[in-house]
RNA sequence: GGCGCUGUGGCCGAGUGGCUAGGCAGAGGUCUGCAAAACCUUGUACAGCGGUUCGAAUCCGCUCAGCGCCUCCA
């Protein structure tokens, strides 16, 4: 029996606004797409998020067993800046400030995009397609689109028919809105917008002049319009229908309701099956975004370069900080978090490097109810990422596994009466969850590689055994104080032992 | 105005109609030369008001507060 059918999985479907069985169409495999960033400036950590719950989404359905295509593009076509029919491709904007041609300014956002998922140890997905890269494809959508009569072209433009559509489909069954209710809602824009209707959208725009991104097309030289690309790109790569289509919250509308619109047009079929949406991360209560200027680059992160941050902070700690939250609240960030998000971290990670330490089990005669419990917890922790990828539930569960580990350190009765076989498995299970699962790495242990610096820290707690032994405080308090200073935490152990992390 | 979401103990943050979330901080204890770490114990929590129910923080209604989307946004 494989992983998948002894822990299905469960998802809050935004389309169907309920919690669901997961069913991939075809048994075994899973095909997923998330709308990535558009490349004209620096990630910050409210993006970061939403990717993070996605890396954990494609590492979990991995781990389950699943054969996933996980598909996230790069949106390297600039949306306009202005409203539907003018205004400047924001890439555009940044290459003229920038003096950089429009595709310098894709290239090197994509690359600190790319650094910053590698700093979060985000896996890369399996196919991460550009919207120029598929200009061609783009084309023949929209004309099938034309073709089926779901659109028009007014002067190098098409729009989407929005209202055509809606005679035959329903028009705003993600985002909860119906096409009359939105159209008294809407302020009538003035004479120059060429569209029939103001709730039809763009699916091709005509270069003006001076515009730099352009390419021919049936309707003249053009660029495709915001909710294309994922559209096509999705169909090319997962097909007219598929598993998981996800993305920020922020994306539900229009975006996420133009793309189903587009592909029922082209192809009859809404995409996908189940639709993800990760929530906002917010400060104090509001929103991470570059136009409240409340969000900071990486690195500020890392140093604490940033008025929000009293310091810095590791990605980790930072990670960490993310999973302890359902992916679909919306999380506060706050000094106060991190720092107890960071403590967590080290103290699930410090029972890890226990682990090792630990004397041998079952060497007592077993007891089975012990073994039970423990093997319950992990298994409990398994339910709740298979229910909805539930990792805050799972880490309670894992710190429960941690306190379990510390005490057969300290204990080694305790262990002595686990059976050695579930033992194993459950560590084993354990560290995958964290490692593979959560995509957590240890980078105490990283920062611990040097073997130099290791015989180095023997010296000194024999030096420090020594003054203890001759009851020497002053020396030995003195190097456990000094060291401490330098970033490292000696420890006394049991039986005279000592043992350090660095922090 | 429309659509939707949230309001949990000092802080962050899960959650099911009846059974301990968890982390951080705090208090007490064990251990220790002293620490640190770890372990054990400890907290009148569920915005307010009604209703449904044998029983609701969990379901329904109203009120209050806050947020998101409706323009690009993860």
């Amino acid at each position: 029996m494989s992983l998948y059918e002894q822990y299905p999985i469960s998802i809050y479907n935004s389309l169907e606004k309920e919690k669901q069985v997961f069913k991939p169409i075809h048994e075994g495999r899973v095909g997923m797409y998330v709308c990535g960033p558009t490349v004209y400036s620096d990630v910050h950590l409210g993006n970061v998020r939403t990717f993070v719950s996605f890396d954990i989404i494609f590492r979990y359905l991995k781990f389950l067993g699943y054969k996933v295509r996980y598909v996230r593009n790069i949106t390297d076509v600039g949306h306009l800046v202005g409203d539907a029919d003018e205004g400047e491709d924001k890439i555009a904007k940044k290459a003229r400030l920038e003096e950089l041609e429009p595709m310098e300014v894709v290239q090197k956002y994509t690359n600190g995009f790319h650094d910053v998922m590698q700093l979060f140890n985000n896996i890369p997905p399996s196919i991460e397609p550009t919207a120029t890269g598929h200009i061609v494809e783009q084309i023949e959508f929209v004309q099938k689109i034309i073709d089926n009569g779901y659109a028009y072209e007014k002067d190098g433009n098409v729009y989407f028919d929005v209202r055509r559509f809606g005679q035959d489909h329903e028009y705003g069954e993600l985002s909860g809105r119906n096409i009359d209710e939105m159209l008294s809602n809407t302020r009538a824009l003035s004479g120059q917008d060429q569209k029939n209707d103001p709730l039809d959208f763009a699916l091709w725009k005509k270069a003006e002049g001076g515009h730099l991104m352009r390419w021919p097309s049936p309707w003249g030289e053009g660029f495709p319009g915001w909710h294309l690309e994922c559209s096509v790109m999705s169909t090319k790569y997962l097909g007219e229908t598929f598993d998981i289509h996800g993305g920020g919250m922020d994306l539900k509308f229009p975006h996420h309701e133009a793309e189903i619109a587009q592909n029922k047009g082209c192809c009859h079929k809404g995409g996908a099956n189940y639709w993800i949406h990760g929530n906002m991360l917010t400060v104090n209560g509001r929103k991470m975004a570059k136009s409240e200027g409340n969000g900071f680059t990486p690195e500020q992160l890392l140093t604490g370069d940033h008025k929000l941050l009293e310091r810095g902070y590791s990605a980790m700690t930072v990670r960490f900080f993310m999973l302890m939250s359902h992916y679909a609240s919306t999380l506060d960030f706050s000094n106060e978090a991190l720092q107890a998000a960071e403590k967590g971290y080290k103290r699930l990670m410090a029972s890890v490097n226990l682990l090792e330490k630990l004397a041998k089990p079952g060497t007592a005669s077993i007891d089975k109810a012990k073994t039970q419990e423990l093997g319950d917890i992990v298994d409990k922790a398994m339910k709740d990422l298979s229910d909805d990828f539930n990792t805050a539930k799972a880490i309670a569960n894992l710190f429960e596994l941690s306190t379990k580990i510390n005490t057969y350190y300290q204990q080694p009765s305790e262990l002595a009466v686990i059976d050695p076989e579930v033992f194993e498995q459950v560590i084993e299970r354990f560290k995958g969850i964290i490692f593979d699962v959560l995509g957590l790495r240890n980078e105490a242990e990283a920062a611990q590689d040097g073997k130099t610096l290791d015989s180095v820290m023997q010296v000194l707690i024999e030096l420090r055994k020594q003054a203890k032994f001759s009851k020497n405080y002053a020396l030995s308090d003195k190097i456990r104080d000094d060291l401490k200073a330098a970033g490292i935490q000696l420890k006394d152990e049991k039986g005279g032992e000592m043992s350090y992390t660095i922090n």
